[in-house]
RNA sequence: GUGGGCGUAGCGUAGUGGUUAACGCGUCAGGUUGUGGCCCUGAAGAUCGAGGGUUCAAAUCCCUCCGUCCACCCCA
């Protein structure tokens, strides 16, 4: 089948049968956005590039080479959008919102864009729920995302997953911090797995979430921030667990949680399934990003948010085999033959779909046999019978296909208000 | 971007050098006069991911590319 057209590598089509599990991730998003008072705000599907290599940061591999830059026929830079947070922080210095009651509350559903080696749960274009609270730095603030965080997968009735919290203090101590980490690990270099040899260098927190038993083992002399964090952000970190705790959301604290984007600074949090040791495991991530909004031109507003991956929320949908509303089977199959009788059945059709009935139209020229099997694919409760037979005599015959047998004539023009009283 | 596994009809699989590539599901058509579910019969549907090479002979061996999956990396 080569030779034929494809899907570009990291992209899928989403076919009918996969609907129902997007139709519930909306249906969850709208209710719990509504119920904590959250508003959408969508933003265009391409940007500035400078926004991204501003607002992720200029250094972070999405920027640095996962990023769909171009330039248009004008000139503009541009990049589809890798992540929602710099854009929604655009939209909020570009229309004034932060001139509303602070803090504002937003959410969004969108495609983004990233370019990487595509792995089950990792793909070039994917989607994302997103939600941001922009002008409050309160720890309640950050609770209250994770509690809606959690909520999301609760209503969609995913089970079996953990929140783990942690803290990354901010900029200045997490600095220092690092200083610490490197001077710990400096003289142990020797020890080390070679890629943690590479990542101490690079990004000296990845030693800590390392998986080869070398690095595990060193890591338990070393230093962990979030037993050391400044007192501002100690005090956060306690606001934070005691809001989830009223709420009654559960998580563990997790010392070793150095995942996220840079920007981050003191609370971060991911949601991942309970034992589950593949690598693309977290389904949604967020975190408190301070100094975003002022990186990229606005004034310093300190702001919070989570983006939780719609493929990968799918993903543990199936595997914990979620119930799903069924799409509705049709309420009537209209099955016909001749030229009267297909002109009857159009309006038949008609008639029925305009008293709100699902309605399916059999194939002309089909034999009586072909299209009653149909109908009894499709799940519809009645077949409507319309051959020449019955259009010469303007009636059609009602046949309930959930049992065997029985039908009878109904006068065309009374179908719909037959099938009214059967279906109530 | 690095390393590795895999790639046979719409889907799931069998076939690992030798006649027209097999099976299940699905699709389509039939099983006497215009009627479904079960059953039966038949048909269509595959340049065996693509291109090149080795060989008398390749789905099967080799190379390249594409796609997918796993690990690394990154992250949702």
């Amino acid at each position: 089948m080569s030779g034929r057209f494809q899907t570009p590598r990291g992209t899928e089509d989403i076919l009918p049968e996969e609907q129902p599990y997007w139709r519930a991730i909306h249906d969850a998003a709208g209710e719990v956005t509504r119920l904590f008072g959250y508003e959408r705000l969508d933003t265009p599907t391409f940007e500035d590039a400078a926004l991204f290599e501003k607002g992720t940061g200029d250094t972070t591999d999405i920027v640095e080479k996962e990023m769909y830059s171009f330039q248009d026929q004008g000139g503009e830079a541009l990049s589809l959008i890798p992540e929602a947070t710099p854009a929604i922080c655009r939209a909020y210095l570009e229309h004034g919102l932060a001139s509303r009651p602070q803090p504002v509350r937003l959410f969004t559903i969108a495609r983004m864009f990233r370019y990487n080696r595509p792995q089950l749960g990792r793909l070039r274009q994917f989607n994302q729920f997103d939600c941001e609270v922009l002008g409050s730095g309160t720890a309640l603030v950050d609770a209250e995302l994770i509690e809606l965080h959690w909520r999301f997968y609760e209503r969609l009735g995913l089970e079996n997953l953990e929140i783990r919290l942690g803290s990354i203090d901010d900029l200045e101590a997490r600095r220092a911090y690092l200083d610490r980490l490197r001077d710990y690990y400096l003289p142990l270099r020797d020890q080390l797995s070679e890629d943690s040899q590479r990542r101490l260098d690079r990004n000296p927190l990845r030693l800590l979430d390392s998986n080869d038993p070398r690095d595990q083992e060193l890591r338990e002399g070393a230093p962990t921030m979030i037993d050391d964090l400044s007192p501002e952000a100690a005090e956060h970190f306690e606001g934070v667990k005691d809001g989830l705790t009223a709420a009654g959301v559960p998580f563990v604290v997790d010392p070793l949680l150095v995942r996220g984007l840079d920007y981050y600074n003191r609370t971060v949090w991911e949601i991942v399934p309970k034992g589950d040791g593949r690598q693309q495991s977290s389904i949604g991530a967020g975190g408190r990003y301070d100094g975003l909004i002022e990186t990229i031109g606005g004034k310093p507003t300190p702001a919070s948010g989570f983006a939780t991956g719609l493929e990968r929320v799918i993903i543990e949908m199936k595997r914990q085999e979620l119930p799903l509303r069924d799409a509705g089977a049709p309420d009537a199959f209209v099955v016909h033959a001749g030229a009267e009788g297909g002109r009857a059945a159009v309006r038949a059709g008609a008639e029925l779909r305009g008293a709100g009935f699902v309605t399916l139209l059999g194939e002309s020229g089909r034999s009586f046999k072909a299209q009653m099997r149909r109908a009894n694919g499709s799940g519809a409760r009645f077949a409507i019978i319309i051959g020449e037979d019955e259009a010469a005599r303007g009636v059609a015959a009602l046949k309930d296909l959930r049992e065997q047998g029985d039908q009878e004539d109904v006068p065309l023009g009374e179908i719909a208000a037959r099938l009214g009283q059967e279906l109530r």
